[in-house]
DNA sequence: CTTTTGTACTCAAAAACTTGAATACAAAAA
DNA sequence: TTTTTGTATTCAAGTTTTTGAGTACAAAAG
């Protein structure tokens, strides 16, 4: 699995308490790109640390509970490294949105046109906010350095998707509402 | 989980053998959309079995083993009727090559480079062998009945799918390589 | 004639993920 | 001033998914 590299590749980029990463995956990069719960991340982290890949230091703060600032350890970098040397495989869709083509003639076509026009909205408001996130990225293309770079490509992976549900959304619409409009002519 | 509402949407489509479900999960619909093996299906048609969502008609073979075929129950299919008619949420993306992008700076830029590249490949051929699959419902496509129509948008879902990871592999080669020589002149 | 491929199904264990709850405290909003 | 939001972490149970092996037989390929 991979949420044991991600997290390792998140801290490979700089040391972050529990709650940082597991907001990177609740919001940022995991907004899109990959999920994971509160307890995914302390669990995971808590395996990594006892496997010698990440180690953390308490930070004691006036008034509130201590924090756990995790970095990653040169067994970590080396397991990270020697995981991103490896071909990756596709991962499927795994999307509902699709089975519902699947089983469509089973439900009036409007309940079917209705949800395809719910997700359009979501995904053109996911692309937006990704843009913002990619903003400062873009602006500064030429003088970015590798790490933000990389960082740009990804945020560009998921606006790219975000943005290719949204035309998929609007020629299955029209494919739709063509048919519609033939059956009611016949 | 949708596993289960996704056999119930292919058995409403026609009965099937476990055999067969499980190979449109390895194949067709799976190969890109949704991936299950085959002892997740056979689990699942049995758990639907008990629950009184599909019946099975037990087929002697001559000199070969006994195939189930299941078919789909009203109960069935009233489940999978209100499950088509809630809200769908968008899937997290997963992709371990998006991991990549995070921790890519550890890295000579070539591994990811030399990566993308196989990626790209193996998205294009999987791009061309849905094109066929679709070439059937896209050909006839002013005289398609419902049910043909979706399946055929659920398949330009995953064509559109794999051809913009072509085309983000591409963007992304060019501005590495771009990087690349920038920093070999400076 | 033997190996591979394809049909057809089952069992079991481990890893991963989801869901729900609980604790603790601070700062801002209502 | 009470509620909500945000920081920070942990435990437990249940479900899903992955991985690996095993049984059985037929037909085609080598």
């Amino acid at each position: 699995m991979a949420l044991k590299h991600t997290i390792l590749a998140f801290l490979s980029r700089q040391p972050l308490s529990g709650y940082e990463v597991a907001k990177e995956f609740a919001e940022g990069f995991g907004g899109c790109f990959w999920k994971a719960s509160q307890q995914q991340v302390y669990a995971e982290l808590a395996k990594l640390e006892q496997q010698g890949r990440v180690t953390y230091e308490v930070i004691p703060q006036p008034g509130r509970l201590d924090k756990k600032i995790y970095s990653i350890t040169s067994e970590g970098q080396e397991d990270l490294i020697s995981w991103l040397t490896q071909p990756t495989e596709p991962t499927a869709i795994r999307e509902d949105l699709g089975v519902i083509g699947l089983a469509g003639h089973l439900v009036p076509s409007q309940v079917v046109v209705l949800e395809i026009e719910r997700r359009q909205k979501l995904h053109r408001s996911m692309a937006q906010h990704l843009q913002k996130m990619d903003e400062h990225f873009a602006k500064n293309l030429d003088s970015l350095e590798l790490k933000d770079l990389y960082m740009h490509l990804v945020i560009r992976r998921a606006i790219r998707y975000q943005e290719d549900w949204v035309a998929w959304c609007n020629e299955s619409l029209e494919a739709i509402e063509r048919t519609m409009n033939d059956e009611s002519f016949e």
